[in-house]
RNA sequence: CGGGGCGUAGCGCAGUUUGGUAGCGCAUCUCGCUUGGGACGAGAGGGUCGCAGGUUCGAAUCCUGUCGCUCCGACCA
């Protein structure tokens, strides 16, 4: 390709809109351009980025057995009405009627659409396991698009199913694919971690997500400094921290003017937050309580709360539902509330020894609560947020956390699907039984943009090898000199013909130009021809990612630029 | 859905307070000059000022409505 030829429209300036450092680059250096909010074009440079992505994609899908088809984007809503989910997915689904008034949606995914597939044909647990996939735009009528494509309306995504006849066979396909995530992206350049993750409304029993550690991204990750451990920090689950044992004393109610805060409870009573413990107050739909306590220095976490309390939704408390359980904000304890309320107690909390509670009386506090001993009725789980220096669950190191973009994620759904939409086959003994299923996704324009995110600097994309536009961008100083632009047409055609993806810059712009041009858009090898290079016959190599450059002589570079190629 | 901000040339913006017939930088086109890090000079093209209605002799500017974008939050996997 010539780059004078090539639709590439570079900017100087990033569009005002744009806030992520990836979305500002792919804008900036012509990768995609902007339709609607959500939605967007991917132009050439773009468009090859997502192409190579797919076909690490498709490579390692198809090592693994894996199966591609295409199925159709609109999609009825008999079969998500079978799987209830034509009420479930409410205004997130892009929905559409045809001339008939006939109900269609834009597929936001593909459980329904494959499950009724697959029933009619997959007769026998002899034709199972079966790993099919696609890779397909979705729709998702996202309330708040954003970041460019980290959270777009249409979106690119691959999506495998896998059917097997039982859940040990589930377990393999489920590691399968973990596995092939794990090659998939490595290829691509990408840092990232297979986090354990909440399954979420999608279900199931097992799930993982893989997260591209980056500043920038929408979910928080802990992970530990010892061994492979990380989690979602809505999922890792937790130790108990056993408090050093202490002499349990009489409990005691102190008066404590204003003192409506942790903070300043702490510093009225002078004892150290981790004695201290905290309330957060929820109301389920029905507008039932919910109190949950944990340590002073601890944050609640709602999903854990939610799964602990058997609630469906929890919202924050009115001050009026709190009052009516007996209880006072900002000085609540799970002693001597009305029966009835639903008392959440972290595991930690528990173990703690001659701790500060609220009294449930405005201005007052308990000191000397020791919770084995003083909570009654309440329920003990856990129920707190992970937080940087907690000791991992695996191996008791130090826990990190870290932010983080979600490109893939891996699902065991077991039978959710197939049982709502009784899709069966025989098995052994002629006997019906509901497919084992599992999904496994990857975000292939969020994966562009989680790379772009995670190798950038201040002139542009750094883009690792394997996901680069082209490779080597090989560019003559000054175009209008025939000598240079000849020598480096040959340079071009001999890196093509050795299976090099090369880019000729033949335009007639200045050297500077071209060069700001080619750091922007990022790719990892520049070969400059110059004057020198002629009068030497040598050419001048430039790795992107180092900014190092290096002479090779013209006869043998072919070999030391594949070379070099092979570390980038 | 709640709260803030914004819609003026492809991009970034000024002009709106105090109505007087639209401007700057970048980009684009032509010519000259220049060619190792976004040069310079001269010239040119490009905008129903988001849309609709109203006030006015006159509206980008004031009023009403509407559509869209965007940020924060809530919601959601």
């Amino acid at each position: 390709m010539k780059a004078s030829q090539l639709y590439a429209p570079t900017l100087r300036e990033s569009p005002a809109e744009a806030e992520l450092i990836s979305h500002k680059l792919m804008f900036r250096a012509g990768l995609i351009r902007k339709a609607a909010g959500g939605l967007y074009s991917y132009l050439p440079l773009g468009w090859r980025v997502i192409k190579k992505i797919s076909q690490i994609i498709r490579e390692e899908m198809d090592a693994e057995g894996g199966q591609e088809i295409m199925m159709p984007i609109v999609q009825p809503s008999e079969i998500w009405q079978e799987s209830g989910r034509w009420q479930v997915y409410g205004d997130e689904m892009m929905r559409m009627r045809d001339r008939h008034g006939r109900e269609f949606c834009l597929g936001p995914t593909h459980e329904e659409m494959i499950t009724s597939l697959v029933r009619a044909e997959l007769r026998s647990y002899k034709q199972l396991p079966q790993l099919i996939y696609q890779i397909q735009n979705k729709y998702r009528d996202e309330i708040r698009p954003r970041f460019g494509l980290m959270r777009s309306r249409e979106f690119i995504m691959k999506d495998l199913y896998s059917f097997d006849k039982d859940e040990s066979g589930l377990d393999e396909s489920y590691k399968k694919m973990f596995d092939a995530y794990t090659r998939i992206f490595t290829r691509c350049g990408l840092e990232f971690r297979p986090v354990e993750a909440d399954s979420g409304a999608i279900g199931g029993s097992n799930s993982h997500e893989f997260t591209v550690l980056a500043q920038s991204g929408e979910s928080s990750i802990a992970f530990c400094t010892n061994c492979d451990f990380a989690a979602s920090d809505e999922k890792a689950e937790l130790k108990i921290i056993i408090a050093p044992a202490e002499d349990e004393k009489p409990i005691e109610k102190v008066e404590t003017p204003d003192a409506h805060t942790i903070e300043l409870v702490k510093n009225f009573l002078q004892v150290p937050i981790e004695k201290t413990i905290k309330a957060v107050a929820f109301q389920d739909d029905d507008g039932k309580l919910i109190l949950a306590f944990v340590r002073g220095d601890h944050e609640a976490n709602e999903i854990k709360i939610l799964n602990a309390s058997g609630a469906m939704h929890l919202h924050m408390a009115e001050e009026s539902a709190i009052v009516a359980a007996g209880g006072s904000p900002g000085f609540m304890s799970p002693i001597g509330l009305k029966d009835g309320t639903i008392v959440v107690v972290d595991q930690t909390v528990m173990e703690m020894h001659n701790a500060v509670a609220g009294a449930n009386e405005k201005n007052f506090h308990f000191i000397n609560v020791n919770p084995k001993r003083d909570f009654k009725n309440v329920i003990v789980a856990d129920i707190r947020k992970v937080q940087a220096g907690d000791p991992c669950p695996h191996c008791g190191h130090e826990l990190k956390m870290t932010r983080g973009i979600e490109v893939g994620q891996v699902f065991k759904l077991g039978t959710k699907y197939s049982k709502a939409m009784n899709a069966t086959f025989l098995d052994e003994n002629g006997k019906a039984k509901f497919f084992q299923m599992g999904c496994y996704g990857i975000g292939v324009g969020r994966t562009m943009a989680a790379a772009i995110e995670q190798n950038s600097d201040e002139h542009g994309i750094i883009f690792p090898r394997n996901i680069a536009p082209f490779e080597v961008v090989v560019c003559p100083i000054n175009s209008k000199d025939q000598a240079q632009l000849e020598f480096a047409e040959k340079i071009y055609e001999e890196l093509k013909n050795s299976g090099i993806d090369a880019l000729l810059d033949d335009r007639p712009e200045r050297a500077g130009v071209k060069f700001k041009d080619c750091d922007l858009i990022g790719y990892p090898m520049r070969i400059t021809i110059s004057p020198k290079s002629l009068e030497t016959n040598s050419i001048e190599v430039k790795i992107r990612k180092s900014g190092e450059i290096s002479e090779l002589p013209r006869d043998n570079y072919l070999d030391q630029v594949k070379k070099i190629l092979e570390t980038l």
